[in-house]
DNA sequence: GGTGAAAACGTTACGAG
DNA sequence: CTCGTAACGTTTTCACC
């Protein structure tokens, strides 16, 4: 009985719906717009690009339905939460294991207080921005992380004093 | 003449709707939905948190003036509008001169390509952020915000190989 | 905090270029 | 294949309970 998974040929599409789709200038505009604020009223995008409505929605699925929008989120101010700090931490691993980097990799994006976390080249293997309540909070998790049944080497943590800028906005057109 | 900036009494009330503001597990849960998507309809944030529509209305609205919800935006895909690299910067000052910082800051929140700017604690005093096209790109970057006219000592690159989570997303109740 | 009517908004079918 | 117009359905908004 065949159980493994069904790999696409050479010369199969990709059929998922997430290849490279051709966005003109008006998508970009549409985008740079959308990027700032999701609630935008499609009407004041189409005045703003030169569209009419219809036209800026359908562009708008498409965007959507082809993953050029990944999501939209509300973005939550971290002190109005009780996040009151924030820290950016260098971690290196035990092995460069595949397996290990797995588990860790689905450790990271299971702990709400991770927010991000990149596997970067370099002295460190990832780096990771982390929010917590206080430093009990962050000790916790340091612990539940790090300590707890763990491939990491070292750790190195920095404490983030200013956000000065924090987006997730790209440069368009 | 007087030149510098105006300060708050201790007794001053800060004025800019910015005042903590209590939230009870009704907010949290609402936060929680939006947070991961903006768009869901009111009607069913009410039926998951158990509310009519009005008091969701309500709510939301006091999230936003309050600024809770700081923003709410259109994540787009990196790789599909041409930003195809993402590097992580440490940067360290030649001075802790308040003028460079303050310069320095306003560089990074102009650059589009800086998506994030945290000024840490530790050896370097910023950490960026960074996407770009290319190494082209990357590099173009690199020589307008540190060398030409800049206050930098010096700053290393990290690569980033894989975005393992990427998001704004905060722990909530 | 809930109800419901009015208004605003997003959506889709249609015909045109 | 993409546009705009216009009618349609849904969602949000708001005065009132």
């Amino acid at each position: 009985m065949f159980q493994g998974v069904r790999l696409m040929s050479n010369t199969d599409t990709c059929n998922d719906s997430r290849r490279t789709m051709e966005l003109d200038n008006q998508d970009l505009e549409i985008l740079k717009i959308l990027q700032v604020d999701v609630r935008t009223a499609i009407e004041r995008i189409a005045d703003q690009v030169g569209l009419s409505t219809a036209s800026v929605q359908r562009r708008l699925k498409r965007l959507r339905d082809n993953h050029v929008i990944s999501s939209d989120v509300a973005v939550v101010e971290p002190k109005a939460v009780g996040q009151t700090m924030t820290f950016l931490l260098h971690v290196e691993l035990d092995r460069d294991n595949l397996d290990f980097l797995v588990v860790f990799k689905k450790k990271m994006r299971n702990e709400p207080r991770v927010q991000q976390c990149y596997y970067v080249t370099g002295e460190s293997d990832f780096i990771l921005i982390v929010t917590a309540k206080d430093m009990e909070d962050f000790d916790a998790l340091t612990q539940e992380l790090f300590f707890d049944d763990s491939n990491v080497r070292r750790y190195k943590t920095s404490v983030v004093m200013e956000r000065t800028k924090v987006s997730l906005a790209l440069p368009l057109g």
